[in-house]
DNA sequence: TATGAATGAGGGTTCATTCAT
DNA sequence: CATGAATGAACCCTCATTCAT
C-alpha cells in the first residue's frame, strides 16, 4: 500500500519535473501533453489521473518554485545577523535576483506566469506542506521591526511588483543595463517605498 | 488606383479591429485566424496578404495602441501649465492609468504581450506616421528641465516598468487596493525615483 | 494485447492498401491523406500513426510490392529445370514483365516511382521479413553458373535499367509496338548483356 | 505593332526561361505559379495569357530543351566526317550524355517528365520552328548507313529508352558506377541493338 | 491504476484562378 | 494587354481527450 503510494508520487514528481523542464525550454505554448509523458517515459491516459490539464501542471508548478525560491531566501536571511527591515527585505530580494539570474528558464517562466492574485493566493496558502507561508515570514518580519508600518499590504505589492517587472528584462537581455547595474537603484526604491510606509517608533521593553 | 489603395487601407483596418477585439475578450491564445477573418468578412487568405500571423499583428497593435495612449497624454499635458518635471510625469502617468481603467481589455492585452525591448523598440521607431515618438517628448521634457539629470534611460525604465506591474492588479481586480488608492503610492514612489537621479541644477541665463 | 496487435496491424494494412488503390488510379499527387483515410475508414490523426506522410507509404508500397513480384518470380523460376544464367535471367524477366501486364495500375505506380539507388537499397535491405533479398538470389545463381562474370552489378544494373524502361509504353500504350513484340529484342539484348560481361568457364569438379 | 509583338515574345520568353530555373533547382511540384511570375517580374494575371497552368509551360520546355541538346548532337555530328551508322549513333549519344551530365538540373527535369508518347511527339512535331526534327535526321542517317535494318522504330526506341533510364543515376548519383565507367557497356550494347537489326547490305552504285 | 490506440475538430497555410481596374 | 487584390477550397498536421483493455 504504502509502496503504491510511493509509486504514485514518484510518477506525479516525474510528471511535474518533465513538465517543468519543457515549459522552461520551450514555453508552455508549444509544449504538448505528449511530449510531456513522452519524457517522462508514462501513458497519455497517465497524465490525465494527475492532472487535469497543462495549465493546472503550470499552477502547481508555479506554486512549489516560486516558494521554493522565497524559502531559499529566507533560509539564507536567517543565517545572517540583519536586525533593520529594509536590510532585511533588500536581502531577501538580492538572494531572489541571484537564484533568478541563475535560471533564466525559471525567470521566463514565473514572469510570464505569474500573477499577483495568483501570487498572493499561492504564497498565502501553499499548497504542499513543505511551500512556506510567506506571510507568515513577512508579518513576523513586521513585528520584529522597530517601527509600526502603515498598509503594509499596499507596501509589499509594490515591492513586489516593482521588482518582478524590473528584473525580468535586465536579467535576460541586459536591457536597458545588466542587473548589477539595476541593483543599485532598485534597492534604493525599495527603501525609499519602506520608509515611506514607516509609522511611528515602538514602544518595547528595551527602550 | 487611389480607390484600390483605399480598399486596401479598410480591409487592413477592419482585420486589424477585429483581431484587437478579439483579442482582448478571449486572449490571442483562443483567437484563430479563422476567428479574425469570419469575424471582419474576408477570405482567410486576404488576412495573409497583410500580416505574415497573428503575433505580426499583435505587434503591429500593441504598437499603435500603446502609442495612441501616450499621445493623448502628451496632448493633454500640453494643455495645462505645468512646469517641473515630476509634475509633468505624474501628470502623463495618470492620464494613461485613466485611459487603461476606461479600457480594460486593452490594459489586459498590453500588459500580457508588453516586453520592454519591445516597448522600447515600438515607441522609438513608430511604425505608423501617426505613431508618436515618445522618445523625443521624454527628451524634449529633460531638456527644459531644471536639473540635469543622471542615466535618464534607467529612470524611465524604473518608472515605466513599476507603473506597468503596479496598475495591472489594481484597475482589474481591486487588488490589493482600488487603483486609486494605488496612485499616491505610486506617484510619490515616482517623484523620488526621479529625484534620487538628479543632477545638478542648470544654469540658464534667466540665473 | 495480441488482439490490440492484430488490429493494428489490419489498419495499417487497410491503410496500405487503400493508398495503393488511389496511388495506382489518380496518381500519387492528386491523392491526398484525406482520400486515403477517408476510403480507408478511419480517422485522419491515425493515419499519422503509422506513416510520416504519403511519401512514407510510396516507399513501404514499392519495397512490398516490386519484391512481391520479384518472389513470384523466382519462386516460378524454382519449379523449372533451367541451368544457363542467361535462360534463367530471361526467364525471370519475363515472369515480372508479364505480371506487371497484367496490373497496369501496379506498372504505372512502380516505373513512376522507382529509381536505382531506392531499389537497390529495398532489394537488398527488406523492411519486411516476408521481403525477398534479391541480391541473394542474383550472387546465388552467379555461383552456380558455368562461367565468372566481370563487374556483375553493373551487368545486373544495366539489364534492371534496361528492362524498366522499355516495358513501359510497350505495355502501357502499345509504343512503339506491344510487349510481345518488344520481348525478343529485350531478351536477345539481355543475353548479349550477360555474354559481353563473361569470365573464364568455372573449374569444377565434373570437369 | 510589331513592338508590341517582341514584348509580348519578350515576356513568355522570360515566364520560360524563369519556369525553367525553378523547375530544374526546385522541382515542379514545390514551385507555384507565383514563386514564376515574382522571379519573371510580371503579374500574375499576365501568367494565364501566355499558358493554361504549369504543366502546360513543363511540356513546352521539355519539347524545346530536348530538342535543343539534340540538334547540338546533330550539329557537332556533321563537324564530324564519320561513315559508319552505329559510330554516329554513339557519337550522339556521347555528346548528349556529356550535355546532361554538365547540366544535372536538365537531367533531373528531363528525366523525371519525359515519357516516350511524349518525347516521339514533341519530337517528330516541333512545336518550335526552330526545333529540330529528329525523325528526318534518323531515317537520314538509314538511307545513308551501309545496310538496311528492321524495325528501325524498335531499334531506337531501345537505344533511346536504355540510354535515357541508364543514365540518370549514373551521372546524378554515381550509382551503381559513374557515367564514365557506364559509357564502354552502353556503347558497346548500343552497337550490338543496331547490329542485330541489320539487314541486307545495300547495293550502291559505288559497288 | 495504467495503458496507448484512436479520434476528429480545428489549427495554420498555400495557391490556382478570377476579374475589376 | 496587363495588373494584382481577393478569393476560398483544400492541403497537411497537431493534439487534447476518451475508453477499451
Amino acid at each position: 500500500m504504502s509502496k503504491v503510494e510511493a509509486n504514485k508520487k514518484k510518477k506525479k514528481e516525474s510528471l511535474l519535473n518533465t513538465a517543468f523542464e519543457l515549459f522552461t525550454t520551450k514555453g508552455i505554448n508549444d509544449t504538448s501533453i505528449s511530449d510531456i509523458v513522452n519524457k517522462a517515459g508514462v501513458a497519455k491516459g497517465t497524465f490525465y489521473l494527475y492532472f487535469r490539464d497543462k495549465y493546472d501542471v503550470r499552477n502547481l508548478l508555479i506554486s512549489h518554485k516560486s516558494s521554493k525560491i522565497f524559502m531559499n531566501a529566507a533560509n539564507e536571511l536567517k543565517k545572517q545577523d540583519i536586525e533593520v527591515l529594509e536590510d532585511k527585505i533588500v536581502f531577501i530580494v538580492d538572494s531572489i535576483i541571484n537564484q533568478l539570474a541563475e535560471n533564466k528558464g525559471l525567470l521566463t517562466f514565473i514572469s510570464k506566469n505569474l500573477s499577483w492574485g495568483f501570487f498572493k493566493n499561492a504564497i498565502t496558502n501553499p499548497a504542499d506542506d513543505r511551500d512556506v507561508d510567506f506571510k507568515d515570514v513577512y508579518y513576523k518580519m513586521l513585528e520584529e521591526a522597530e517601527y509600526e508600518y502603515n498598509d503594509p499590504e499596499i507596501m509589499i505589492y509594490m515591492i513586489v511588483e516593482m521588482v518582478s517587472s524590473t528584473i525580468y528584462s535586465a536579467i535576460l537581455y541586459n536591457e536597458p543595463v545588466g542587473i548589477e547595474q539595476i541593483k543599485p537603484y532598485l534597492f534604493q526604491n525599495i527603501r525609499f517605498i519602506i520608509k515611506s510606509h514607516r509609522g511611528n517608533r515602538k514602544i518595547t521593553e528595551n527602550n
